[in-house]
DNA sequence: TTTATAAGTCACCGGATGGTGACAGTCAAT
DNA sequence: ATTGACTGTCACCATCCGGTGACTTATAAA
């Protein structure tokens, strides 16, 4: 359906003004407009006239471009391939502790640096129909491929541990952690505006991480 | 002003009759629905309206009997002592670690069994305004409660860990994993609609706090 | 018994939402 | 140049929201 102006614009003129390349700068202000709106104020109100009105069109536009709400999410899903930034600890190899250690750092940095992440990770927590269903399948993608390389670099984990529930464990901490901070800003007491803090929740991490897969210098785990 | 009708009722029928008795009926009727809607439904739509229709009464009674919804989640917020049940681990005592693992076992188990507790910490990630902020005032202090007890039964946590990091850290991930059961029902690849899965997490746990506190027979971590 | 106060019901207001139809301007193909 | 399809704008609809005033009925005090 999308490329229902095909047969129009094939012996069009190729790129930069003319209908069709209207259209496409139109859609594209709307996604933009849909992100912000997104990261800046979360999803609540996050609607057809809320987009329009940050995208400064009309909102007929969404259904004409989209096909309704339901459709603009999709092509938001398309447009979601960045995520969470490049994956700075790609470098780094050896043993699994230590890949571990490195992945969970950088991925709890970038988390914390990305605020349309974590309002698509409360959205995700409230609301379960299809909408959020659509996007959180594109997150869920990209968050395992973050890991995903972690025994490619490093080898299987330590027999005996169960990495997957750990690993699963410390990125729900982390999770939870990073959207505390936006939200009432502390957590049990901790203060989670306060960068030291942070500090110490990173040192907990490597902490529980080198007990369960030892140290990097080949200390394992006592049986 | 919650006793402007108490020059009228000291020479009423003392219960059970009368308008006084009435008010008070209609005022529990409200506050029940309100409770059973909020596990219900989440705070998705949740007002004055939503709690009106569950209760079966006309909104204006809301605005009449607790000065409006802010008023209303007040009341809300003052009825939520129970939250999360009797604190089950009371009578365990003796090494930190034991205390510590005991404690956010019976902690999960009842925050999991618990609707509406998990729709209220839902909340708190999303909304950050003074309605969740009374209620999540008494959340917190009822959260405090069951983990302050920790110390007293068991002596302060072993020197060199940092125990309130490391806590928070623990019902963080608890908190989510619970949060993601009820929404999408699984994270990072693990079925948290299977119960052998929440095994693995308790026994995760465990590990986790064993590493951190030691083992219950003296065995202290390495340093 | 009379009367003032309260309970409960109904209708309304302004504003916001999602969604649709009608209309004027504009570009491209004929 | 004419025609037709498309873009963008405006107005409108039904529905929901929070909130308020007016009204009828029942209770309790005088």
């Amino acid at each position: 359906m999308r490329d229902g102006n095909a047969t129009h614009t094939t012996t069009g003129p190729a790129n930069g003004s003319g209908r069709a390349a209207a259209r496409e700068a139109m859609r594209e202000r709307i996604l933009d407009a849909a992100l912000t709106l997104l990261a800046r104020d979360g999803f609540a109100g996050f609607g057809v006239n809320a987009v329009a009105r940050e995208a400064g069109c009309d909102k007929v536009l969404i259904y004409r471009y989209f096909n309704g709400f339901d459709g603009l999410l999709d092509s938001l899903g398309a447009r979601l391939d960045i995520w969470l930034g490049p994956e700075d600890s790609d470098g780094v190899s050896g043993h699994y502790g230590s890949v571990m250690r490195s992945v969970l750092q950088d991925y709890l940095r970038a988390l914390r640096a990305n605020n349309l992440v974590k309002q698509i990770l409360a959205w995700e927590l409230v609301q379960d129909d299809d909408a959020t269903r659509r996007i959180g399948k594109a997150k869920g993608d990209a968050i395992g491929r973050w890991f995903q390389g972690v025994r490619q670099r490093s080898g299987p984990p330590p027999a005996g541990s169960d990495a997957a529930v750990l690993n699963a464990v410390l990125i729900a901490a982390a999770h939870h952690l990073a959207l505390r901070e936006n939200s009432s800003g502390d957590f049990m007491g901790l203060d989670l505006r306060d960068p030291n803090c942070w500090a110490r929740i990173e040192a907990v991490f490597n902490t529980i991480i080198t007990g369960a897969y030892g140290a990097p210098d080949g200390t394992e785990d006592p049986p």
